[in-house]
Order: structure tokens, then C-alpha cells, then sequence
DNA sequence: CCTCCAATACTCTACGTTGAGTATTCTACA
DNA sequence: TGTAGAATACTCAACGTAGAGTATTGGAGG
């Protein structure tokens, strides 16, 4: 996912590591993408020793360097097989760590764990509100023209926020039942 | 999430790498978790540094030995923080690769981007289906006695799929939209 | 003009993941 | 009784992730 995000913006314009990760935290990726300074300058060490990008040139301001990379025409091809198997691969990933912690919940005091669901309702709760005015300021700056595809990906987003949200209510009701007896 | 399974298996009673791997296959956590070979024994091992686990002893078999482990009592604190951490924190995430390829899909042919989306909802369609009969065989091995939380585990899972095929399906509409230019 | 903080542009190492690979033992069946 | 293949039990190196750390430059305020 990684290099897909690189070789996409690559493609746009040469640009350097430290531009990538300002445009991925300007663009929803950030949101969604998580993708972390280290990870971006070992894809594109990785992709140049492939061919797949290379150093278009070396800009120098005193003593402070930047390398700015390029997609050759390996890495396009590349990206194009990248974005196909993205599209086709399955798409569902399961929050294992709630599972996990669901599982094993008896390991820890019902007040504590009754606390620990809630704290993360609220957790949900500010997600679903940083999703909403993300989403606002997006709409502002494009002047109510949200192109549809993106549009589709914050629906899809606030959905799934929604869907977690229900599934940890459901969880605190049962472990509430429980505890008195019912 | 390694460590919460491994630490909360080996809790209810003491057992190889090996145990554990087979423990995890059978139970449910096989298909959300997906924890590798290498993971766990490579959580063992640390674990074992850390004294959260210890070697209870060594089994042998003719030139083959195997090693079983059992929690120590920090193991088990650590444990209890374990789950109570996953239980607190947002179990939100986003199906980033999907989104990555849908924000550069118009790097590949548009047929070849609808053949890729119609695939993924083969796969999408052959999760559900795998789904639901490892519940009906889990149901049928319990007689009909789910606990109430593994069912709310489940029904969070066909939630997500079907969330995704969606999803998905609003996805390839668009672009059959976009194709023929309405 | 100086100073201090934010921005720029990476480097580096610790850490966990991944799954192919290795080696041994068991077992079914011919 | 021999043997092919499944099951057992783990090792290992390559790889990506993570984010603190380092070093330099730009800019705002006194």
C-alpha cells in the first residue's frame, strides 16, 4: 500500500520523500493511510534499487540536500499491476485486536473492562466527529464538488466507524447482562 | 494481538509453539487473526526473555524434543493490561489498500479495473459463505450453545463483509457510470 | 541582529512479520 | 515389512514498520 501511495504521487510530478509525506498528511490518506516517515524513505531506497523510481536530481540549500525521485517507466507499469491487485484482492480486515481482547475478556475485572469499552465508545465517538469536519473542510476547499470516488470512500469510512460503534455497545449491554445475572 | 493469544492460551493450560499454532487453527480466531507460524514462536521466545512466559519443560521423542511453556504470574498481569488495552483502544480500521487503489485507479484500463472489482466480490462472496458454515459446524459441535459473545464476534464479521461488498458494488457502479459518460 | 522555535530532510536501529525451509516421527496401506 | 506422505516441531533470514533522533535552515519577535 505503501508503494502504491509513492509510485501514485510519483506519477504526478518528481518530487522528494519529505514532499510524499507532506502530501499523504494534507490528502485523507493521512486519515485512512497511516503511512509513517520511515516507511516512505525505505520504499523509495527499496524501489530505486528495482529501477522501479530513480533520482531525477539533487537540490542543495546550504548545507541541507533533497533528493528528488522519479517513476521510470518500470515503475508505472509496476504501479498499474499495484492498482489492479488492490482492486481485486479482499478488502475485509477484521479488527482482530477487539476480538482478541473479547475473547479473553474474562481475564480482566468486569468494572474494568466495562471502563475500557467506553473509553473506546469515545475513541469511536471522536473518529466518527475528526471523519465529519475532515470532511466538511474537503467540501469547502473544493467548493462542493467532491469527486464522487472520494465521496464513495468517506461514506464507506463513516460506515464502518458506525458499525464498530454498535458492535461495542452490543458488547458492554451483553457484558452488562451478565453481570447482574440476567 | 500475538501476545494476547499466546499469553491467554498458554494461561488456560501450559503447551508447545506447536499447541498453540493447532489451538489457533481450530478455534475461530484462525480466521480473524491469522497469526503466522513465525509470530508465535518468535512471541515465545521473547516473551521468555521478558519472563512472562517460561519453559515448564522439555518433551522428548525419540531425536525431536519440544518445548512447553507456562505463563508466570507477571505473565499473567501482563495479560490482564494486554486485554484491557485491547478493549480500550479504537478497533477502527480502514480497508487502506482498497482505498489506495481506488484513489489511483485510473492507472489502469477501465475494464481491467472492473474485472478487478467484480473479482474482489467473488472473494468478498466466498468469505460470507465460509462464515457462515464455520458457524453452523461451530453451532452444531457447541449443540446449539454459542456463548453470546462468540455471536456477537460473528455477526460483527458478516457486518464487515457486508459492508465491503457494498461497498464495493457502489464502487463498480460508479464506474460503469463514468464508463458509458452519465 | 540575535535568538528561539518551527519547518525541512532525512538516518538509524529496534522490532515484529512472513513463510519457505529443515528435520524428524508417525501412519496407512500395499 | 517397507515406504510414501502426512503430521510434528521448529529455525532462519529477508523484509517492512515504527518513530525517536539528528542536523540544518527559515522566519517571527524582541
Amino acid at each position: 500500500m505503501t508503494r502504491v501511495l509513492v509510485l501514485g504521487l510519483l506519477d504526478v510530478q518528481p518530487m522528494s520523500g519529505y514532499d510524499i509525506q507532506q502530501m499523504l498528511r494534507i490528502s485523507d490518506a493521512e486519515r485512512w493511510g497511516g503511512v509513517l516517515i520511515g516507511s516512505i524513505y525505505h520504499a523509495l531506497k527499496k524501489m530505486e534499487k528495482e529501477g522501479l523510481v530513480a533520482v531525477e536530481s539533487i537540490e542543495q540549500t546550504g548545507h541541507r540536500q533533497k533528493a528528488i525521485y522519479k517513476i521510470t517507466a518500470t515503475g508505472r507499469e509496476h504501479l498499474s499491476q499495484l492498482v489492479g491487485e488492490s482492486l481485486a484482492n479482499s478488502s475485509v480486515n477484521y479488527p482482530s485486536t477487539l476480538y482478541s481482547g473479547l475473547s479473553f475478556i474474562e481475564k480482566v475485572a468486569p468494572e474494568k473492562a466495562l471502563a475500557a469499552l467506553n473509553s473506546q465508545l469515545v475513541a469511536l465517538e471522536k473518529e466518527y466527529q475528526a471523519l465529519e469536519s475532515g470532511f466538511r473542510l474537503k467540501d469547502i476547499a473544493m467548493h462542493q464538488n467532491i469527486p464522487p470516488m472520494t465521496k464513495l470512500i468517506f461514506d464507506n469510512m463513516y460506515a464502518i466507524v458506525n458499525q464498530q460503534r454498535a458492535f461495542v455497545e452490543n458488547a458492554i449491554k451483553l457484558l452488562e447482562s451478565q453481570q447482574t445475572g440476567n
